[in-house]
DNA sequence: AACTGAATCAACCGCATTCTA
DNA sequence: ATAGAATGCGGTTGATTCAGT
């Protein structure tokens, strides 16, 4: 049995909203603001409950509301604070003036959620055909970070695609730090990715560092206990090879790793995640 | 032209959170 | 401190439009 709708219990119109109407929340809004919307509609004679004039108002009539379709650069946005925040549409929607949170959620179910699957879709063929070249001597040669520019291929359409050239500074970039390799990840703009964080944990290049599965996990971490630069992949150790991509830990100094609250880990996830990693949260 | 399935998007529902008396 | 009201939010629905046959 389904609940009676309240508009409906209390013999209030629903369903789509007619000219007559928007014009009239419209007028009311503009001349009494919205302070109480459960008095809204008695008040400007609409036959409405408040909630579905404040969402009438939210999403449709407000004068800052931005039509038309997406750009790209607004589908990219959505897509970095995706991997951030999650479904949490309202925060994503903070971020994009103009935007309502339905808006963005429907753009997300029909037409970002799917680009994604396919995007997953492509790294999944690439890295199959990498790894069944196994036996190649090039290839059982070859560091796990050759996989790196047919993987941004598979992502191409998320982020900028580097020449093959700015891929040969990428690994030309990598140095030796207590055996352990770092790599600059130049083509990545994470400061664009995660704003709210400020300029300054972003003045470094972003470093992939590689170490091995035995090791137990690095944390490392700024005095002001802001994410580093660096994240730790794993590389050599061969119980891991079926892996589609190394392990990457969190690097965080001087942090207690158990104590990183939820929201924390989210955003170390969501970092890897942009590092071109993919990996469930417990094998962290 | 008619039909059908897919895509889109406005609107609703109900739970969670915040506010207020 | 607490209960009820108000509001916010995310998931879902369903009407409409579009594209393919």
């Amino acid at each position: 049995m389904v609940r009676a709708p309240c508009c409906e219990k209390m013999g209030l119109k629903r369903g789509p909203w007619t000219p007559e109407e928007d014009k009239i929340l419209v007028s009311h809004i503009e001349k009494k603001g919205h302070e109480n919307w459960r008095a809204l509609p008695r008040q400007a004679g609409l036959l409405r409950c408040g909630k579905s004039c404040r969402l009438r108002w939210t999403n449709y009539l407000r004068p800052d509301i931005k039509r038309g379709n997406f750009s790209r650069e607004e589908e990219e946005t959505i897509i970095q604070l995706h991997e951030m925040l999650g479904n949490r549409w309202s925060a994503i929607a903070a971020k994009l003036p103009g935007r309502t949170d339905n808006e963005i959620k429907n753009v997300w179910h029909t037409h970002l959620k799917k680009r994604l699957k396919q995007n997953q879709a492509n790294t999944e063929i690439i890295l199959q055909s990498t790894t069944s070249d196994s036996k190649s001597p090039r290839q059982s040669e070859s560091s796990d970070l050759d996989i790196l520019p047919s993987l941004h291929q598979a992502c191409a359409p998320m982020s900028p695609q580097p020449s093959s050239s700015e891929f040969s500074s990428l690994t030309d970039a990598s140095v030796t730090v207590n055996n352990i390799s770092h790599i600059k990840i130049d083509d990545m703009d994470l400061s664009e990715s995660f704003p709210e964080f400020g300029e300054s944990i972003w003045s470094e290049p972003p470093l992939v560092k590689t170490t091995s599965w035995s090791e137990p996990p690095l944390v490392e971490t700024t005095s002001n206990n802001m994410p580093s630069n660096l994240l730790t992949v794993s590389a050599d150790d061969q119980s891991q090879a079926q892996s589609q991509f190394n392990p990457v830990e969190i690097v965080d100094l001087g942090c207690n790793y158990d104590s990183i609250i939820d929201d924390d880990m989210d955003f170390w996830y969501n970092l890897f995640i942009r590092a071109g990693g993919s990996a469930e949260l417990s094998e962290f």
